[in-house]
DNA sequence: CTGTTAGCGCATTCAG
DNA sequence: CTGAATGCGCTAACAG
């Protein structure tokens, strides 16, 4: 079906060899020979089987990526960067969208690994328990075996020393100044939506935000504490729990924006305004932060930049030097304003 | 380096057909040796080599995937639902993202090529010159011939006997509806920021929307086109250059909503309300058309389902039966009202 | 400069 | 039920 090597020089009139050469142009062959070689592959429309290529180096180039959710706007932007500097290396990205499911997110490593992927990129927060983090670090090994780099991008090591470069984001740094803005500004009874439990992302990030807030001088309290699952209909489920509790609060601080998002539309639906009565702030900067009425208040992560540095990491040489830890950033826009006489009482009623 | 299934064989004392046998399953073995190969599959972590079965079965199973932006929420919806059928079907998806620029677009269809992708998917706009559509026609021969199945979504075939499967969206009907529900509010000077010329899904909107529009009484003012590329900031763009103009309108209707979310950023900007004083409308419906104030009215279209059909389609053996035509739907949410007296007295002034 | 040979890892004949 | 042999398409020695 397919027109192979073979088949070329056949009607060039040389060996396979000689084609071989002409193709990969690093070895010596007349001009005469060459041209004739190039018209029989352009005549027959020729094209190399990668697959049998990546059977002699005994490695395809290929660069896999498993993440959640391809259509949230987080991996979205990493992604983005992972495959501009991919195409600069010449490297084909296989984007792999798990759903959060960590079996399927295990065959996926599987099925990289059959492809003998140059280098795998895990995005995004993981499972906590130990379990999850064995057999991680089992299939961690695996890969390494094969010759595959790996890289975390957004989500700590499964332990210790496990053999992988890492890049993620400076948390802290961010929940402080989003923090010190909102408790400066006057908010002392502030709730805050969680990403989901018994995952990286949502405890570290939660963590980070009780630890900065309790620098402030403002402890988190547990009973204005509401998880999601990061998005935006988890926010408007968990403002609506939040409300229906009756805990009384001035501000809400989501683990990220699109919850932040959801958190405002449930606000606005139960008659509050934002940020008059309650203040909203996200974590992420995702582009709809600036286009919502108030713009959201959030801290600016370079997912785009995470995706390139993570892949560039991979193809450094000193892979697992120490982690690369970007610094995060507060964009204040309108949604969090000093908590109101007319808030306080409100709450209070 | 890897183990290869002779390895297996050797440490199970078979020999290797009768592993590959074990994997396969698809062979009677006796159970004791069935057990014995397993258990050395397990211990030495044994994962086959996709390349060398590709290079028997003449086909990967690949998914290619040609997109011109991972990060915008028009192809990421897509890209989702192209990846949950995927998975379901247990293919691997490899996504390339082209930045519109048709000559890396290209690049990437050789890169399938060489990887014998089973099937490729091209998604959204293209550019409409003739050289293009010759130099593609080029290429879906040569995917052809190596029997690789292509599916266009969201753009039309370079030429009336492609051989492709095709996805696309009821524009026109999307347009009327839209049209008609400007118009019928009494909205007769209204602007249009169109996608990018000699783009198919730019021209293609702008002349649904221009019939639409003209079908309910109204034409067209050329004055009052501006053109973006899709994105936020050309829609910012274009709505400044309109004002700049000092065209006088009491709607703007984007090609996309991206760029009607530019366009309110900008309206505000120059002190005008939304929609008090303008009227906004977009089409796709991405997420973030129900987060912004007012709500953005619009056309949705059913991206995800354009991915799941799109390979639902290249699986189904009728290939290349009619084309898919999706249904659209007009989505009413606040940014359309009638236009007010103030308002037109404004656009005098 | 070019042709011949061998083998990458696997699935599939064909024989036992 | 199992083993030996063959070849998928290509490149890297090794000879000429």
């Amino acid at each position: 079906m397919a027109v192979t090597l073979t088949d070329v020089a056949a009607r060039a009139g040389v060996s396979p060899a000689t084609v071989s050469r002409v193709l990969n142009g690093n070895y010596p062959v007349a001009d005469a020979t060459r041209r004739r070689v190039e018209k029989a592959v352009r005549d027959l429309d020729y094209v190399v089987n990668a697959h049998a290529r990546a059977l002699l180096h005994a490695t395809s180039g290929l660069v896999g990526v498993i993440l959640n959710d391809i259509a949230d706007p987080f991996f979205g932007a990493i992604a983005r960067g992972i495959q501009a500097t991919a195409a600069e290396m010449r490297r084909l990205v296989v984007l792999c969208s798990s759903s959060a499911d960590s079996s399927s997110e295990f065959a996926y490593i599987e099925v990289l690994r059959r492809q003998r992927a140059e280098v795998v990129i895990l995005v995004g927060a993981a499972p906590e328990d130990a379990a999850y983090r064995r057999e991680m670090a089992g299939h961690v090994r695996g890969l390494r075996a094969q010759g595959a780099r790996l890289v975390l991008c957004g989500r700590p090591a499964p332990n210790p020393h496990t053999a992988a470069a890492s890049v993620s984001f400076d948390d802290l740094g961010g929940a402080r100044a989003l923090a010190s803005h909102v408790v400066s500004l006057g908010h002392s009874a502030v709730a805050y939506v969680a990403g989901p439990e018994g995952r990286t992302t949502g405890t570290q990030r939660r963590l980070v935000f009780a630890k900065a807030l309790s620098e402030c001088g403002v402890s988190l309290d547990p009973a204005l504490v509401v998880a999601g699952d990061f998005s935006r209909q988890s926010g408007v489920d968990a403002v609506r729990r939040l409300l229906a509790s009756g805990a009384s609060f001035t501000a809400v601080c989501c683990a990220n924006d699109l919850m932040a998002l959801g958190a405002m539309a449930a606000l606005r639906e139960a008659g509050l305004r934002v940020p008059e009565d309650v203040s909203v702030t996200g974590v992420d900067d995702v582009p709809s932060a600036q286009d919502v009425t108030p713009g959201l208040t959030t801290v600016r992560l370079p997912l785009e930049e995470a995706g390139r540095r993570s892949l560039a990491l991979a193809f450094s040489g000193h892979d697992f030097g120490s982690p690369v830890v970007l610094p995060t950033e507060l964009v204040v826009r309108s949604s969090v304003v000093a908590p109101s006489a007319a808030s306080a009482r409100r709450k209070l009623a």
